[in-house]
DNA sequence: CTTTACAGACCGACTGTTCTGTTTTTATGA
DNA sequence: TCATAAAAACAGAACAGTCGGTCTGTAAAG
């Protein structure tokens, strides 16, 4: 609330380097192993620490694997065009988005995650909020980039939202895909088809940010 | 090989009534608790029987959820218009796809076996060739009905493809859309969207068969 | 001296699997 | 046709291993 973030002591400046080391660990696991198999053992092996340590931060599986999922989806709030460049076409942020994103471990992990969390009551719990307040501004920052060829910005909302179910389906069918090129050729087909209902906005003022 | 399926001895009614009440315990089990909460005693209590009668049909727990998959995926193959009526619109096929396919328990559960695969490699390997063969031939059955605007049938057989993988991305999100009327609008936008790419082929020739 | 950050032992509950009985069905052979 | 052995269909106990969570101990920071 007030003018946080006084001293970064050497305690806090420690406990977020574990925090972020337990993090990343689970990302991997939640990857390699998915959300079952992802266990307080195995992220202690793959992060090289003790046990001590992970339930120290993180007093069960789910406080875990949410604050696993809230950091990943702090990465991938930042969308590709960040450095001050215009929006890319509809086509290559498509394609970039599968490629760098989805189609990542952090997003395969975020996968595991929300799968988990439908049948998971604990874990849902503890995101719900999170996720569709992410799911609002990811959407806002994206949508305001391009427009839909009805010019309503519901529509562009509801096209942005249909890719981002789309690429998220993909990664289920990916291990069954009849052969590499075919996944290639969806992903183009699909682009190409949105490609027909949005452009990048003519008139797009770009905003200035002091970098880092 | 043979002329197969001689009698059907008491015997073989038994172990096919069985093992039709477990893999239907087994479908709940996915659906509410999802695949690592289905245990075997889960679905021994959920089925109301002993744990050897699941055992003895199932030796292992991957043989038991490859099983139960194989016969979701045999009750999906039939699509919606299988009573010898024409193919329905785009729109309706699309509509009535989600609401009876892939948002049911048995769809829900087909893509909690479907994330499990990804990460699971014994029960991959029991279905990664009925799933492949049950995804070639589930696409003829679906694109011999209707054409792209492109007129050629591999843009037909990607537009469904993209069509499923969109649906079943959904599924993953449906627990965090801001609200149900959002839902209904992507469902909306996005048959709409197919609906100008695809269109029921207009000579069809309809298969009588002798029903039942 | 108190609090935090970690280390690691400990625990009951539950997991998938194996195992041994018991009942029912089937095959056999006279 | 009917006794009987073999096989299949179940029932349920037993087991070693792992799970998530708790608990005490120790060193460093405040």
């Amino acid at each position: 609330m007030n003018i946080a973030s006084k001293k970064p002591s050497v305690q806090d400046r420690r406990s977020r380097d574990m925090r972020a080391k337990i993090c990343n660990a689970t990302v991997a696991c939640l990857d390699q192993l998915g959300y079952a198999e992802t266990t307080f053992a195995k992220v202690q092996a793959k992060a090289g620490i003790s046990r001590g340590a992970i339930t120290h931060h993180f007093p069960t599986k789910q406080a875990l694997v949410a604050a696993t999922a809230m950091r990943l989806l702090d990465n991938a709030q930042t969308p590709i065009w960040n450095r001050g460049r215009p929006p890319p076409p509809v086509y290559e942020l498509i394609m970039s988005s599968w490629a760098n994103i989805v189609n990542s471990s952090g997003g395969r992990a975020i996968v595991e995650i929300l799968v988990a969390c439908r049948t998971d009551t604990a874990l849902f719990g503890l995101l719900e909020q999170s996720l569709r307040d992410w799911d609002r501004s990811n959407l806002d920052l994206i949508s305001g980039q391009y427009v839909s060829v009805t010019g309503s910005r519901e529509d562009t909302d509801l096209l942005w939202s249909i890719a981002r179910n789309f690429l998220r389906g993909l990664l289920l069918h990916e291990k069954f895909v009849s052969s590499p090129e075919y996944l290639t050729q969806m992903m183009d087909r699909f682009a190409r088809m949105m490609e027909s209902q949005l452009q990048v906005l003519p008139e797009t003022q770009i905003q200035i940010e002091d970098a880092e």
